[in-house]
DNA sequence: ACGGGCATGTAATATGTTACATGATTCA
DNA sequence: TGAATCATGTAACATATTACATGCCCGT
């Protein structure tokens, strides 16, 4: 295996905040990290298992559970801070982003300006709604992490969001003016 | 195949504007998707193959090429039109999007923060360029593409761009500014 | 004559999603 | 007791990149 991927990484960095199962991971992961990541159960299962066998987590005794469940629950070893560590000071590798729906922009011609039109509401609905949920993770920040060390991360990353989402949705604004514009002058 | 891939489209989309070879689409895509989209070679010929196939791009016979080399160009069919249209008209399938940096980020602690001060630096500096890079290719289609009917299309994409990419610069003071701060306050 | 760009194509590999199989536990 | 949720795992499939093989054509 080559592994560029970061899958590993992602684990890795939830295992570090506490011990948990695939289970959660996954359900920290759309819970958390939704907004920049995303993993399936296909991936993070054989993941679980390799990191394990590379010594990079180990699996808590069954003792050690919180409850009687055949949960298998994952720690993150030293091996595995010290990779999480190392990983994280790498500058991260581009990865060329590819967006439909500018896709279907760029090849858009007056029959199908109102769909393209369409297209642009709903996303500057979905981009709307997202503002939304920023402001109640930020909400939720200050109330559960008030103190604790990652907070300015945390923050960071919501910001992100917020830039992001908040561009996006003067953009849909601006094109829709202008594609409104182009319709009227070219019909 | 369940193809949901734009893979197709794209080069359908491309070959809308005039007939090219597998190379030329290459070339194509680095030089005007380059964006919002990529494609490389290993995509590309097997696409274009299926793609004649199902009717909706015909190969162009050797005589009407412009040389004399053995270049396959391929011209888009009226299926093909079609097959575009009805496609830019649906709403794209919303693709979860991963960032690294972010996530390098979200698992910051004290120790790494000058390492991930530098990836928001670089950031910064990439998304600068990316700015100027616009500016250029607004002023290409204001000089090549002057009374065209797709510049409002292309205009929008390359607005997309600009937002966005002034956006992550505002992100990247405001976060340098806030990651320098908390390291002061946390030492 | 040869280096670089033009040009097509495939094989190996990487990465990821989806759907399925399987079954335990909890609670109304 | 039955539905919902918890929980693990795998197989099939989809998609894409990278590296390689192959060879032509053009200008110096």
């Amino acid at each position: 295996m080559k592994t560029t991927s970061a899958t590993r990484f992602a684990i890795l960095g939830l295992l570090s905040l506490e011990p948990m199962s695939g289970y959660d991971i996954r359900r920290a992961v759309d819970d958390v990290l939704r907004h920049f990541w995303n993993e399936s159960y296909g991936q993070i299962y054989p993941t679980l298992a390799a990191l394990e066998h590379e010594g990079l987590i180990r699996l808590m005794p069954a003792a050690a559970r919180a409850s009687a469940r055949r949960r298998k629950v994952y720690a993150i070893a030293p091996a595995g801070r010290r990779a999480l560590a190392a990983w994280r000071r790498k500058p991260p590798v581009y990865r060329p982003f590819r967006d439909e729906m500018l896709l279907r922009l760029f090849f858009g011609d007056a029959p199908s300006t109102p769909a393209l039109l369409g297209h642009v509401k709903r996303l500057r609905a979905a981009e709307t709604r997202r503002l939304a949920e920023y402001k109640a993770i930020e909400a939720r920040i200050r109330r559960e992490a008030g103190d604790h060390a990652s907070r300015p991360f945390w923050r960071a990353t919501l910001r992100f969001g917020h830039h992001r989402s908040s561009a996006i949705v003067r953009w849909c604004d601006e094109t829709a003016r202008a594609l409104r514009g182009s319709r009227a002058r070219t019909p």
